[in-house]
DNA sequence: AATGGTTATGACAACGTGAGACAATTGATA
DNA sequence: TATCAATTGTCTCACGTTGTCATAACCATT
C-alpha cells in the first residue's frame, strides 16, 4: 500500500510537507501543492485510517446497536436517518444487530471499546422501556428511554401522535371513534391512549370507554381484535364509525375482517391507524390513512446527539404527521 | 485509556509478558498469567485496534455496500445474514446505504479503503445487472451480478423457484395457473417464467401463453394487473384456477382485487407468490403461500466468500422453499 | 549589508501493539 | 557444581500519520 513517504519520495520532498497537502495545511506553496497533489492522484494514494485513529487517539466511528433490525422495516429508517447524518459530518457508523440485555450487545460495545469509538445509539423497534447496559462510551437512547433517566433520549412524541390523529378525526365529524389500541407494555400505547382520551376532552366528549387493549404481544392484538372484538363492535346498535388501528400491520387483518363482515372500508366505516409503514400502506385498498412515526428523523437527531460536544437534552420528543388517504374520508354529516 | 503498558506497571511486570498473556503465548507460568489477566478484567483494559491494524497491516473490517436498505426489508435478511457469518469469525462490517454509480458508492468504497476493508459486498434489493465499480477490494456481489461475469456473485436461484412453484401447483391439480410475472429488466422475472414454462413442459402442458407481464416498475405494474388483467382473465370463459404474483406486495393489491370482483381467495381462486415477506405474507387473510426466498442464506454465503481465502466460486445459487398457508388449498378434483 | 518578518519546508517524536533477538533468572536434575 | 529447560525481562524496530519545533528561503525595510 502507498504511504506518505512513498509519496514524498517520488515527489522529492518531505514526509511532512505530504501531510500538510493531504490535511489542506494553507502554508504550501501552490506549485508543490499541485506537483505533490498530482502524484497523490497518480498513485491513488489512500490514507491509512488506522494510523490516523492511533495518532489523533480519537475514532470517527459511532455505534449503532439495534435490536431487531429484521422484523420491523420502520427501524430501517432509524438507521438511514444516522447514518446519513454521520456520513455527513465524516463519520463512520457500525451497525450491529443486537438482542438487548443478551451477549450479542456485550459483544458489540466491546468490539466498538476496541475501535474506540466516540458514541453509540443503542435503537429498539418500538417505543419501550430497556435496562441501560455498563459501559463508559457516550450514549444516546433511540427509541427507548431507562428507568434512570440520566440518558440522552430520543422518542416520538406518541401521546401528541394520538392527540393530533383523534382531533383529525373529530374535526372531519367522526363521533364514534374505536381505539384498538396495542398492548400497555409498549410505552407508545399508553401515550397514544392519553392523546385519545384528551384530543376526546378538548371537544367535549369522553372516550375513555372507546379504547380496546389486548395485553399479549402485536400478532396475539390482532387475532383478539379480528375474531372478538370488532364482530361484536361492529354488529352492535352503535357501531363505530372509525377505527384507530395500533399500527398499520393491525390495520391489514381489520380491513380483512370487516370485509368478512360485509363491510366497506370507507364507506361504511373508516380505519385510521399509525406507521406510515411503507409500502403497505399505499397498497392497502382504500389506502390507509395513517400517523407517520418520524423513525427517519428520529434516527438524524439521534446521531446529532451522539455527535455533538456538549450535553444532549435527556429526552428529546420528535412530532410525526398525518398522512391522508383514501380510508378516512371527510364524513357526511350525519 | 489504559494500554498494554499501565498494565505490565500494575502487575510489576514486563510489557513483553503482558502482550504474551494478551496473544495467548502458551511460553508463560499459569500463576503470571493468571495475575496479568485478573489486573486485565479490573482495568477493563480494552485492546487497541487501531494499533492493531497498523501493526498487522490488515483489518478485520469488511463493508457492506446495500442500495435501498430503506425499500425492501427483505435486504435485510441480506444484511443479518452477512453480519452473523463475520462476527461469528470474529470481523466487523461496516454497512453502507448507497445508490448504485453514484457518488453515494464511490464515497463508500473510499471509506472502506482508507479502513483498508478486506472485502466488500454489493447487494441489491433485487435481483438484476449491475454495473461493477472500480475498486481493488475483494469483492463479492449479493443478490446481482456484472456483465464480465468474473466476479464471485451470489444468487437466488430464480428458476428453480419458478419451476418448484410450478410444479407443486401441478401435482396438487391445478391446471390454469396465470403468471403475473413482474418487469423483465428484473433478471428473477425472466429465469422464474424459464422455470414455469420448463415445468408445464414435465407435466405436458404449454404454459408459455400463460405468463403476464408489465414492462413498468413494480407500482405501476400492480395497476395494471388489477385494473386490467384481473378482470377480464377472471371473468372470461375459462378463468385461472391458481395466480402466481410476481411478489407478495403485488399479491396484496391482488387479493383486493378478487374481493372487489367477488371472488374468495383459496375458495374460488388459489393464489400464490414469491418471497414470503414478513410479516406480510402471513397477516394476510388467507394466509399466502409463497416461495421464500432464502436472503439470510444468501446473506451468509457471501459473506463466508468474502472472507475466504482461496478464490471463491464464481456463481453460487441459492434454494428456496415453497411456505404453506391458505392461500393455495389441495384442489378438489374437478 | 544587516535586520526583521513572513513563508515554506524539513527533522523528529509519539501514538499502542506485536514480534524478534537475546540476556537474565529461576528451579530442577545429573 | 555443572547443565538444562522454563520463564521472564530488556531492547529494538516497525506500522502510518501528524503535532511540535527548528531551519531555510525569500522579501521588504532600514
Amino acid at each position: 500500500m502507498t504511504t506518505q513517504r512513498d509519496i514524498a519520495r517520488l515527489a522529492k520532498t518531505s514526509l511532512k510537507t505530504v501531510s500538510r497537502v493531504i490535511n489542506r495545511d494553507p502554508l504550501v506553496n501552490e506549485a508543490t501543492r499541485k506537483r505533490i497533489q498530482d502524484i497523490i492522484d497518480q498513485t491513488g494514494y489512500v490514507p491509512n485510517e488506522a494510523a490516523r485513529m492511533m495518532r489523533s487517539q480519537s475514532s470517527d466511528i459511532v455505534g449503532f446497536l439495534s435490536e431487531d433490525v429484521a422484523t420491523t422495516s420502520s427501524s430501517i429508517d432509524l438507521v438511514r436517518g444516522a447514518q446519513d447524518v454521520a456520513h455527513a459530518m465524516g463519520k463512520q457508523m457500525m451497525l450491529f444487530n443486537i438482542r438487548r440485555g443478551e451477549a450479542s450487545e456485550t459483544e458489540a460495545l466491546a468490539q466498538l471499546a476496541r475501535f474506540r469509538a466516540s458514541a453509540c445509539i443503542l435503537a429498539t423497534s418500538f417505543h419501550r422501556e430497556v435496562p441501560l447496559p455498563r459501559t463508559d462510551m457516550k450514549t444516546v437512547l433511540l427509541n427507548c428511554y431507562d428507568a434512570a433517566g440520566d440518558t440522552a433520549t430520543v422518542l416520538p412524541d406518541d401521546r401528541q401522535l394520538g392527540y393530533d390523529l383523534t382531533t383529525e378525526l373529530l374535526r372531519r365529524g367522526y363521533r364514534r371513534p374505536l381505539f384498538l389500541n396495542l398492548a400497555p407494555k409498549l410505552a407508545g400505547a399508553r401515550l397514544r391512549a392519553e392523546g385519545f382520551i384528551a384530543a376526546g376532552q378538548a371537544a367535549g366528549l369522553n372516550l375513555a370507554d372507546r379504547i380496546r387493549t389486548a395485553s399479549a404481544g402485536p400478532d396475539r392484538d390482532h387475532t383478539y381484535f379480528v375474531d372478538d372484538i370488532l364482530p361484536a363492535e361492529m354488529t352492535g346498535s352503535e357501531p363505530p364509525d372509525v377505527l384507530i388501528c395500533g399500527q398499520d400491520l393491525m390495520a391489514l387483518p381489520v380491513y380483512f375482517a370487516l370485509v368478512r363482515l360485509g363491510l366497506a372500508v370507507g364507506r361504511d366505516v373508516a380505519v385510521t391507524s399509525f406507521d406510515n409503514l411503507q409500502p403497505l400502506a399505499k397498497l392497502m385498498q382504500p389506502g390507509l390513512t395513517t400517523m407517520d412515526l418520524p423513525y427517519y428523523d428520529m434516527g438524524r437527531i439521534a446521531m446529532q446527539q451522539a455527535l455533538s460536544e456538549h450535553d444532549s437534552p435527556i429526552r428529546q420528543l420528535v412530532q410525526g404527521q398525518l398522512v391522508e388517504r383514501a380510508s378516512l374520508p371527510l364524513r357526511q354529516s350525519a
